[in-house]
RNA sequence: GGGCUCGUAGCUCAGCUGGCUAGAGCGCACGCCUGAUAAGCGUGAGGUCGGAAGUUCAAGUCUUCCCGGGCCCA
């Protein structure tokens, strides 16, 4: 029955809390204008002058492709990254960041050839690279203010972009050494051609329609010598019949360009002996497929034979003939079978016809076979001179009618059908697409470099395990790419992208050393890659370049191939990091999980091959945001979260918390409602910051009392912080973020919210201002804030900024928190000797807490401080910590109530846990009573405590001898 | 199909080299406070540790298989 009129006298008595620091965070209208203070007092610049005398710490960024709107997969990545930056410039190093894009490349080419339509087909090429290099820059543009909206710091400014001449100039750099260590070679590779453009296609532009083709099914009669083994095997058993091997193939127009059969040397083959046209056959077929090539051949069953089976690795080598062709038209061997992994029993005969020339799949066989990569078919899809004349100069497309026509009539075809088939084509002249070999640059992985006798495979292999892998596991991912991976082709037939620097002579041949690498490069550098287009020969190289034999500048033409991205972005530590005076390897790499395959080991084999040393000392890596169930995110399954959304739904720094927050070594799950969660955990903080901040107001260095003569529970939450500072350092080391994010949220809800600042409300607004009890408490508070607000500033950049400038009392005189130095364990506090008494003590309370709950329920206290507690125990332990350590008065204010009495009684000690319930009676499996109870004194209505002392003092009758002393002072 | 990897309460995380009835915070439920107030405090209910075998005196922790994700290939 509160006479509150009255209470309200003595509201003005009472320190309470006071501060500038708004409990409402206001995210969407502060961190902006926060950001513009930073722009304002150019942050990075500032750090960097700041720090310019310190250790280098390099962080060394990948580019993302300049195109489209950031995602949270970068926002993963660069709030990671800028952590990093953040925390090591908060532990006194200079870590520069210095952000770059992706300009080069498909994507963007394919885009402005969408905008322009029919005009792109009309201008030249340095015309179009122009539109190009807008567009990228508009994306530049607006992703850097996307970044900088993340609250990122950087040299956006001066970002590196791969489009730029100085990194042009080093990626020709890195590519003078590789050529100068005999890593690069011509060599013919398949590659998507599109005959109505007579151009290369990447896989992006190649649409799949379904397409009407000739199935059909061939006999290669097998050699004599090898039918001999075929006999052995078991497989021939007639021998009034012929021995082949059958394939299958929907493009009859490649066999001109046979050089072998595959089988797969775990599968079953038998021998098949059957009539067709009046001959006999003994067919090597797949076991499983018989039965289908069969019925497609129209032989019935009882109408053909099969032999016991071989297994395919039996048959390798075994020798036929091709089906048309007296000779082999290439100066390799040929005409042989080959084992190869990726022969399935799906379709077909189980053998596999393969072109070298005209397939993928066969290339790869064909280079492990040594295989010659023959493709008989020039630029506009026709035959070229080295085939039989009866199919010469014929467009490949419409030869298959011929050759199955030429099949029939020497007897090889089994059996001829027309298929429905998905088939890939030219999108932008709609016709079918080949498969033919062109000229195509490599790096070759297997070569020895001069003076270390090892491939850059060797090297990767052997250097990878010095890097530092986080998580380990990088290490084992990258070593399985690196052993199976073939050469690096480095050719694409485009326009946006660096030009390889290579010419050629009218006799074909090449001019590609060291020195004519470098000189472009320096022309380059100059002038851009544009002058490859520009400019002539003698321009570019000077016309005092020692031509090699049979060049002259007169008789010279220009390769038009350019660089594949991944080697130009592989060459920014040389280009970047380099050219910015870092030293090789750079610190670190962090970028996500799929850049194992990508950016990490196209940078590592470069930096190998020009200086035997990978570009980093460690790798990081984050998985993938997946959606709340756990699957990939996609604008079309709708489970697509936007980032700029997001970021302007929540502000920045509850996108940074929520990164912070998860474990982002696995994938991490996303979605509008996980992130709005995050808002609870920043308000906690916020709040917990801003009680702090309250009750400090009036606090003044010269108030600080030493650690030593606090009051026990502020030395307590002394102790806590170390812990925490000691805990939190060693989650920034080791990139655990979200440890930090836990401990820090955990320290602000229960140490400080529901403990600590709990607890000393009493002492704060009720002691004197000016008391030794309530300056203890500020003076760790003040501790606590100062720590705190640093520790958390590398995640909530804005807040922690916003909370810096709210201090009154700072540890350090940085202008910025971002300048500030982290807090460090203050070795003088031996917060370990005192764990295990404060836990008993805590656990005491804890059943205390019980009590007090029980007694809530049956309504006879509502407030903590309407009770007395009286505890016996057999403990004497417990005794001495709450009665010595502590006092009881202190318990009690540790448990928030009047009054506490702790009694020792006889008996003997138990493992029992402890009881809590009331007015239980001790045995000896009892050590521990709390007995709880409604006070029996008055309250005083200044500290709301119930104590014996009110009612004492007749001119405050009303008020307990503590306040009484602090209201008449 | 292959390589790497992940799967502990509704959510985010702890659980070291296998060892007491698997923990924390949030969220939720119930209650308290109204001198941090679009705040604060307390208590409580939530988990067959993806599933199944196996090794072991003992398994969330080791082995095998299966299921379901992710990244990269084919």
């Amino acid at each position: 029955m509160g006479d509150k009129k009255k209470n309200k006298g003595y509201r003005d008595t009472l320190n309470l809390p006071k501060t500038s620091f708004a409990m409402k965070a206001n995210l969407i209208q502060r961190e902006p204008q926060q950001r513009k203070a930073w722009a304002k007092s150019d942050i990075y610049e500032q750090i960097r002058l700041a720090r310019q005398d310190a250790p280098l710490y390099t962080l060394h960024d990948g580019p993302p492709y300049a195109n489209g709107d950031i995602h949270m997969g970068h926002v993963i990545n660069k709030v990671l990254k800028d952590i990093v930056i953040k925390y090591k410039t908060m532990t006194g190093f200079y870590a520069p960041y210095v952000p770059g894009w992706d300009c080069h490349g498909l994507p963007i080419e394919v885009k402005v050839m969408e905008e322009l339509g029919e005009a792109a087909h009309k201008m030249g090429k340095p015309e179009f690279r122009k539109k190009c290099a807008k567009y990228a820059g508009k994306y530049v543009k607006l992703q850097t203010k996307q970044f900088e909206s993340l609250g990122i710091f950087g040299d956006f400014k001066n970002p590196y972009l791969t489009l730029k001449p100085q990194y042009e100039k080093g990626i020709l750099e890195i590519f003078a050494e590789l050529v100068g260590n005999g890593l690069v070679y011509k060599q013919l590779k398949p590659i998507h051609w599109s005959i109505g453009c007579e151009t290369a296609l990447a896989d992006a532009e190649l649409e799949y329609q379904d397409i009407k083709s000739s199935s059909i099914y061939v006999n290669y009669p097998v050699k004599d010598e090898s039918a001999a083994k075929l006999k052995e095997l078991g497989l021939c058993t007639d021998d009034s019949a012929t021995p082949a091997f059958m394939i299958w193939t929907t493009t009859p127009w490649t066999l001109a360009a046979n050089l072998a059969v595959a089988v797969h040397p775990r599968i079953d083959y038998v021998g098949v002996t059957y009539e067709l046209g009046g001959k006999k056959f003994t067919s090597i077929l797949g076991a499983e497929r018989v039965q289908a090539v069969m019925i497609a051949a129209g032989i019935e069953e009882g109408q053909y034979s099969v032999s016991a089976p071989v297994k395919g690795a039996e048959l390798e080598s075994l020798r036929y003939k091709h089906p048309y062709l007296d000779k082999n038209p290439t100066d390799k061997d040929a005409y042989f079978v080959i084992c190869a992994e990726y022969v399935t029993t799906e379709d077909g005969t189980g053998l596999v016809h393969i072109a070298p020339g005209h397939g993928v799949d066969d290339y790869v066989a064909g280079q492990k076979y040594g295989l010659a990569i023959y493709s008989p078919v020039l630029d506009d899809g026709c035959y070229d001179d080295t085939v039989p004349d009866w199919i010469r100069g014929i467009n490949v497309l419409k030869a298959d009618p011929i050759v199955i026509d030429h099949l029939k009539k020497n007897g090889l075809l089994v059996a001829a059908k027309e298929i429905m088939h998905s088939y890939p084509h030219c999108w932008r002249s709609k016709t079918p697409v080949i498969f033919r070999a062109t000229e195509q640059w490599f790096v070759g992985v297997d070569r020895d470099l001069p003076q270390t006798n090892k491939t850059l495979r060797n090297m990767a292999l052997d250097q990878i395990g010095d890097v530092k892998w986080i998580p380990a596991w990088g290490e084992k991912r990258l070593r399985g790419m690196l052993e199976s991976r073939p050469d690096w082709c480095i050719s694409r037939q485009r326009s946006w992208g660096l030009p390889i620097p290579v010419f050629l002579n009218s006799a074909g041949e090449t001019l590609l050393t060291k020195e004519s690498v470098l000189k472009v490069a320096e022309y380059v550098g100059q002038k851009g890659s544009n002058c490859w287009f520009t400019d002539t020969p003698k321009e570019i190289l000077g016309e005092d370049f020692p031509l090699p034999e049979g060049f002259s500048f007169d008789d010279m033409t220009m390769e038009q191939n350019i660089f594949d991205v991944w080697f130009e972005s592989g060459c920014s530590w040389h280009s970047v990091a380099s050219a910015a005076g870092w030293p090789i390897p750079v610190d670190l790499y962090l970028e996500g999980s799929d850049q194992h395959r990508g950016w990490f080991q196209l940078s590592l084999l470069p930096a190998l091959g020009a200086t035997t040393k990978p570009p980093f000392k460690a790798v990081l890596t984050h998985g993938f945001t997946v959606d709340k169930n756990g699957m990939k995110q996609s604008k079309s399954l709708g489970n697509y979260v936007s980032a700029m959304d997001e970021i302007e739904k929540y502000g920045a720094d509850i996108l940074r918390l929520w990164v912070s927050s998860v474990n982002y070594q696995e994938d991490m799950r996303c979605s509008d409602e996980l992130i709005g969660r995050m808002q609870d955990a920043y308000r906690k903080i916020r709040n917990t910051l801003r009680y702090l901040m309250g009750n400090i107001d009036d606090y003044t260095p010269e108030n600080a009392v030493a650690y030593a003569d606090m009051e026990p529970i502020d030395q307590w939450a002394m102790q806590q912080l170390q812990k925490l500072i000691a805990a939190v350092t060693e989650g920034y080391e080791k990139f655990t973020f979200h440890r930090v994010f836990t401990l820090i949220y955990n320290f602000c809800t229960v140490e400080m919210s529901s403990i600590y600042m709990d607890v000393l409300k009493d002492r704060l607004y009720c002691d004197a201002a000016t008391s030794h009890s309530r300056s203890s408490a500020q003076t760790a508070m003040n501790a606590i804030l100062d720590a705190i607000v640093r520790m958390i500033a590398p995640v909530l950049a804005h807040t922690a900024e916003e909370a810096w400038a709210a201090m009154k009392h700072k540890s350090q005189l940085a202008e910025t928190i971002h300048i500030a130095l982290m807090p460090t364990v203050d070795e003088s506090i031996d917060y370990k000797a005192e764990e295990a008494k404060w836990e008993k003590l805590m656990g005491l309370r804890d059943e205390v807490m019980k009590s007090l709950e029980e007694l809530r329920q049956n309504q006879e206290i509502s407030s903590n401080q309407q009770a007395s507690v009286v505890i016996r125990t057999v403990d004497s332990i417990l005794v001495s910590l709450v009665k010595d350590y502590l006092t009881e008065k202190h318990f009690a204010a540790l448990c928030i109530v009047s009054e506490v009495q702790i009694d020792q009684i006889r008996g003997r000690m138990s493992e029992r846990r402890n009881v809590h319930e009331r007015g239980a009676d001790i045995t000896e499996e009892m050590p521990t009573i709390i007995k709880a109870s409604k006070c029996i004194h008055e309250k005083c209505e200044r500290c709301w405590n119930f104590l014996p002392t009110v009612g004492k003092n007749e001119s405050h009758p009303d008020l307990c001898d503590r306040c009484i002393e602090v209201v008449k002072a």
